[in-house]
DNA sequence: TAATTAGTTTTACTTTGTAGAATAAATTAC
DNA sequence: GTAATTTATTCTACAAAGTAAAACTAATTA
């Protein structure tokens, strides 16, 4: 239960890295895709914080997976985000598309 | 002097809110900007912190305009984002997009 | 000179970002 | 069968960013 109304920066890119990874989407291969994407080097433990808060927002839900590692290591936690999620998502999107519309016009010099 | 490499995201509309402004960006404008174009009603003094964070950044600098005004009040202090201000609103907005880039194929449902 | 007006600063607290160390549970080597 | 090794999550603690409310400032006008 999330009384704030906006998502965070890094919230936001948690949640655009469980939705491009789908099924495959816990606390490693999340730090893996962020790392890869956007070259954003953010500590495991920093993450789990995050990914715990936003699953108490109710913008991401979570399941244990099995314990079906080839080699060692314990259970998977999975990650998805929900519709409150995609909904926030999507309003961060527009507003931030809204505050950009023309702005590109008074950004000489630098490439855009 | 930043030692934090992102941009917050109430920095960030606060940025682009600068830079649609031009000349006139203030206190008072920069909060009406933000009302008008994302429906986001912030206290003037939540505004005025990040705005004086902005600047010990060095993101923005300001200036105390002369005391003009036509019916009371005090000097406005004018706004304007710095090079170093520009560089990290296009570094945020070039991660965000790349992160987006093929998200949308997975957003069934959701109207984009 | 007291109201009024338009604007900025200060104070205080909550929420979010972040790392590092601790812990957990499985597998394999001896 | 137990000690190492591996993969993963949780806990603890603190810094940075978001936010409102109240205080303050400096003009103008009645």
């Amino acid at each position: 239960m999330g009384k704030s109304r906006f998502l965070g920066e890094f919230e936001q890119f948690v949640l655009l890295a469980i939705l491009r990874l789908g099924e495959q989407a816990y606390g490693t291969t999340i730090r893996q895709i962020l790392l890869d994407v956007i070259q954003r080097d953010v500590s495991i433990g920093a993450l789990y914080t995050t990914l715990t808060r936003l699953e108490d927002k109710g913008l991401i839900r979570s399941a244990m997976g099995e314990a079906t590692a080839e080699r060692g290591g314990r259970a998977k936690k999975y990650f998805e985000i929900t519709a409150q999620g995609k909904r926030a998502l999507q309003e961060t999107r527009q507003s931030l598309d809204a505050m950009w519309r023309d702005v590109k016009l008074s950004f000489v010099g630098v490439k855009q």
